[in-house]
DNA sequence: CGCGTAATGATAATGCATTCTCACGTAAGA
DNA sequence: TCTTACGTGAGAATGCATTATCATTACGCG
């Protein structure tokens, strides 16, 4: 399917919008519909899952097995993934509470705008 | 302006149709457009900043000075804030960015929801 | 006491991502 | 070759938060 190779293509975070931007570029004249089609059946299959940034709408990556999160550039707008996390987040939260997921979000600007 | 005392009352971000809830209450047949205005001006202002959180729509709080992040209640769907941070979150990213800000979004359960 | 200015509420309009509709074309099967 | 069922593209429809519109109201000030 065009859609995941879009996908593997970039190995980033796209957007509905510019997935079908690129699996145009292979199948021209696919439609919006069909990449919305594809991307609820592969997020179904557990192949693909929704990324979510505040403020933003959804982006879409290739599901990966270990943990991560992304850094999104202010200048690009593109969205990286990046390896590691602080650990001892729980520790954070307020007595009573229990946490069992976190989301870390880096903002900044990728090689590409510093220059 | 009740908008600013409804705020003040939870000191928890809140939906703008909560706030509309709550700014009704105290000033019966407000109209949602009202709030927004009054949140419009607020954010201006500073006294107010919103507050986003992945795949949510925005909610407001009160301006803060120290830096915080957030928990989200997966039980009430609630938002609570988050003293201290993680330090050295820069040096996850990839090398060659240059990260100048970051969000962090813990989830679990609020006390309440524990029970 | 009367007018003008600015704020307000109700509701319509907008913007946007996503989903639905549906006629059409295609490919598999008989 | 004829039939049938499914996937597709194009565009309309939906849902939702937010913003614009506009007639009305209240208040300040002369």
């Amino acid at each position: 399917m065009a859609v995941r190779r879009a996908l593997e293509a970039t190995r980033t975070p796209m957007r509905a919008q510019e997935i079908h931007g690129d699996a145009a570029r292979v199948v021209p004249g696919i439609g919006l519909a069909t990449v919305y089609r594809a991307l609820k059946s592969l997020i179904e299959t557990g192949q693909v899952v929704p990324v979510e940034l505040p403020g933003e709408t959804p982006r879409y990556e290739l599901a990966h097995p270990h943990h991560h999160h992304h850094f999104h550039c202010r200048g690009c707008g593109r969205v990286f993934e990046v390896e590691g996390c602080p650990g001892d987040l729980a520790a954070l939260a307020p007595a009573g509470f229990s946490v069992d997921g976190h989301e870390v979000v880096l903002y900044g600007r990728c090689t590409e705008c510093i220059a």
